[in-house]
DNA sequence: GCGAAAAATTAGAGCGCTCTAATTTCCGAT
DNA sequence: ATCGGAAATTAGAGCGCTCTAATTTTTCGC
């Protein structure tokens, strides 16, 4: 199982090792004949340059190591398109990471990357504490997405997450709703905001004594729970704004089940619009938040750094949208019943 | 953006480079005095291993690299699970590649991860040819999950997709169905087994007249586009089994959008029962594949020739079993027209 | 055809760690 | 006290590559 190495290549092309080097990091500067000869070799022998080796000499590896919070929530596997497409474009190579929806479990993720001497990372979604992303710092590109930080050395690129709350609200509201519920995102990833852009919506249309929050987690069973916890209260809502898709589909299923329509009776709106909201057996109606830019950005802040064209932390941030489908509508005389 | 070295830290600890690297990697034959003045020293300089000098010494990363043929389908991302918790228990760390649902992605993903030097590679529905995977065994122990496969060196592990199939297109039959058409996988892993599969049982069946297959791409738009196709046809199918969840769904929403009804104008089946599928809004009678076991046999297959307990090829295959939901139903009169 | 500058090639010193072999220290037995 | 073997520690040679500095070869103006 042993490989062969630039030595094997060197002899067998009959020219230096220090040659075959230049070849295989494309430099300039080595004449056609001998960059012929030693692909050939190469070529021959099967050879592969070993990364760990490399990039023990050069100190880069030309890798980009991306931490989801959860591999199963289709939002952070789209941010990784657009990570990968930037990537692709600047020659980087991405590997990713599965933080199990638990802190230390992207903590351990964080630490694997390091120790494998990634140039940067990309935390999406992360929660674990914001000082193990910043000790990670000291030894690589940090970069947040999804999450708001205000953090001196980070950068982060996500949305607002207050302003995309409170388009959710202020929609449901124009459509006559004032029984409005929060279903929150527990400690997750711009849950607080979102929370926070919710009650302060509510306030400003008057019906701060409407704020029903129930506690959630992000995922589709924590919505489930949620929406049962709305529907055994005295007068329910005759809305809901889940915090996050994956909730709202969970929220959805419980209102089914209870034997009432949606929208008929509940309207729904969830976050995020991946691509579980847009399938038109669901048709979600709920915020959008730019994945694909997301993922872009976060890879260029770490090319900026990489390139050392800026020391100071950026923080980005973009207006999310509204994207109405069929799972919220006008409130009518009977749901509030 | 320089990191302490085992030699700053022996130096600190006033112990040779050796006993340093002996502490690290846990070896007995330590004096409790040292190696509390090693770990004290390590903690305060803040040491953090490097795996690639570590791995080119020893030759080994204690890393598994799993290749996804595409990170959007839950179906992946759920034999990651069962992978994740046997290489913890093994002390194995897991990187993740995505494939991009293409061939040279997955084979550039492989190759990634070659470079890295991983100790195995698990290849989840691996549409790349095989004879790019049987080049890759040559450097590291390769796994294949979700494909068939005779090959003489590498291990495999699915699930039975031809007995899959019939069990779909059996229970569709007990029913009453009879016009049941296909809504395939293409290219994809499984896609060709599945295919045949339907074929057999229907032939079985003597319904070979019927047999009716729409091209698929095991994606949700694939789905769509292949029950567009069905539903144009002089006579449409009373049922669909489409090749996975995904384009079950997909099939779904043409379905509907047309105006019938599922399951009473058309009862659909799906393949993987995974958690889309479970959704209790889409309610997905499903072929299931148990997702966390495939995963943990893959990395026990590793492990064993990481032991070098075994040399010759395994191939495990598991019987697949069906979920009825609420997408299928008996025949009624109605829906033959 | 000659000398100097440019281009191409190479030698060799690491990068941070592991691991074998050698050395030193420690202990109980004499 | 002394010795022998076990336990603990260390020296040092790589692992496969990069990169600077040095060397060799080529090119070109006159």
């Amino acid at each position: 199982m042993s490989q062969p190495t630039m030595q094997q290549v060197a002899e067998r092309a009959g020219v230096s090792l220090a040659l075959v080097s230049l070849v295989m990091r494309q430099a300039p500067n080595v004449s056609d004949y001998r960059r012929q000869l030693v692909l050939d070799a190469a070529e021959h022998l099967g050879y592969r340059p070993n990364v760990l080796a490399r990039n023990l000499a050069s100190r880069r590896t030309n890798t980009i190591g991306v931490v989801l919070n959860d591999i199963h929530n289709p939002f952070f596997a789209e941010i990784i398109d657009g990570i990968q497409a930037a990537s692709d474009e600047a020659g980087y190579r991405v590997l990713i990471g599965n933080g199990k929806r638990s802190p230390s479990g992207e903590a351990e993720m964080v630490e694997t990357f390091l120790q494998f001497r990634v140039d940067g990372i990309i935390t999406a979604g992360a929660t674990m504490p914001m000082s193990t992303i910043e000790a990670a710092s000291e030894s690589t590109k940090m970069v947040v997405v999804g999450r708001s930080s205000r953090s001196q050395v980070i950068d982060s690129v996500n949305t607002d997450d207050v302003t995309g709350a409170r388009l959710a609200v202020d929609y449901l509201v124009e459509l006559g709703h004032r029984r409005i519920a929060h279903i929150d995102g527990g400690t997750g990833a711009g849950a607080e905001a979102r929370r926070r852009g919710y009650s302060q919506a509510m306030t400003d249309h008057g019906l701060s004594a409407e704020i029903v929050t129930a506690g959630g987690d992000f995922t589709e069973s924590g919505g489930y729970h949620a929406a049962s916890e709305l529907l055994n209260q005295s007068s329910r809502p005759t809305a809901i704004f889940a915090a996050n898709d994956l909730s709202a589909a969970g929220a959805l299923d419980r209102i089914e089940d209870a034997g009432l329509a949606v929208p008929d009776d509940v309207s729904i709106v969830g976050y995020d619009n991946t691509a579980l909201a847009a399938m038109q057996h669901l048709s979600l109606t709920t915020v959008n938040q730019p994945r694909d830019e997301l993922g872009r950005l976060a890879v260029g802040f770490i090319l900026e750094r990489l390139r050392d064209e800026r020391t100071d932390s950026v923080h980005h941030m973009i207006a999310p949208t509204l994207v109405k489908r069929k799972t919220s509508s006008r409130l009518t005389a009977g749901a509030s019943t």
